[in-house]
DNA sequence: GAGTTTGAAACT
DNA sequence: CAGTTTCAAACTC
């Protein structure tokens, strides 16, 4: 009951093939990748069409717009967004930049440098946990950062976590905890997890950075359960219950920790 | 395709 | 500034 297949149908960058070692992290590479039409057209813009009915394309509210460009092949109705009403238009635009005088400015800033690509406002999801397409960080495949006032947040970015060893250290005082214990009571049932403990890797953002994810989360629960209900049917004490799972956490951090820096090595796709 | 959900933008 | 409304896209079925 608490196997996790990967389900992920059309990975292709899985090691399947070769012999997988009890809990062992899986990469897990699935990216939406909604659709990018990167074709550049015959100097034709490629800007996917607005569907604006009540703004006329002379708002925010519209991307063409908003991105400072003509409307072109849109569906839009009554747009004025367009050379035949240029006044219009620009009396818009400096409407806009009167409420906002960086209105027109891209919100991601540096887009070539891969570190510095930030979201210049932040968000202010509540109810997407800035895991949809809703929440204009993860959009934009970035992660959510300190200028971002979401609640619930899980674009969140662990390489700093796993750079700074964070993770390490809380794996290793796991470990410390449970030897401490063990250094009382000198009994140590020591539970083999090479049942189907599998787990997940955290997901690899278009843009670079490492997030956790629900798979992640899952897996490493149901191991932890996994070992919680084999210390229980073997009637261990509480402490001794406590050291399985607080071990097998720690063997879950390692594991996620290996992913990372496994991949960060370029061991990635073939 | 219709209906719902979501959060930025606009408005008060 | 905060609360509300408007809006178009993302999402669900
Ligand atoms: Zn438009
Ligand atoms: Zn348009
Ligand atoms: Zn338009
Ligand atoms: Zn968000
Ligand atoms: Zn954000
Ligand atoms: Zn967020």
């Amino acid at each position: 009951m608490s196997q996790l297949q990967s389900n992920t149908t059309s990975n292709s960058t899985i090691q399947a093939s070769n012999q997988i070692p009890p809990g062992t992290i899986i990469p897990h590479t699935t990216k939406p990748q909604p659709s990018r039409t990167i074709i550049d057209a015959n100097g034709i813009r490629p800007r996917k069409p607005c569907n604006c009915k009540k703004s006329q394309c002379l708002k925010l509210y519209c991307d063409c717009f908003a991105n400072g460009e003509f409307c072109n092949n849109c569906n839009c109705a009554n747009c004025f967004n367009n050379l035949n009403h240029e006044e219009d238009r620009q009396k818009a635009i400096k409407a806009c930049l009167d409420r906002n005088p960086q209105a027109f400015r891209p919100k991601i800033g540096k887009g070539g440098s891969d570190n510095e690509r930030r979201h210049n406002k932040g968000c202010n999801c509540k109810r997407s946990g800035c895991l949809k397409n809703y929440c204009e960080c993860y959009e934009a495949k970035i992660p959510c950062s300190n200028m971002c006032k979401c609640v619930g947040c899980k674009n969140v970015d662990m390489t700093p976590a796993l750079e700074r060893k964070g993770l390490m250290q809380l794996a290793k005082c796991a470990e410390a905890r449970v030897n401490q214990q063990k250094a009382v009571k000198s009994k140590l049932p020591s539970f083999s997890h090479h049942s189907p403990n599998k787990m997940i890797l955290p997901t690899t953002s278009k843009s670079g950075y490492y997030r956790m994810n629900k798979e992640v989360v899952e897996a490493t629960c149901q191991c932890l359960l996994a070992q919680a209900d084999k210390a229980e049917g073997a009637l261990v004490s509480a402490a001794q219950l406590e050291q399985t799972v607080i071990s097998e956490f720690s063997r879950c951090l390692m594991q996620i920790i290996g992913s990372y820096t496994s991949r960060s090595r370029g061991l990635g796709d073939t």
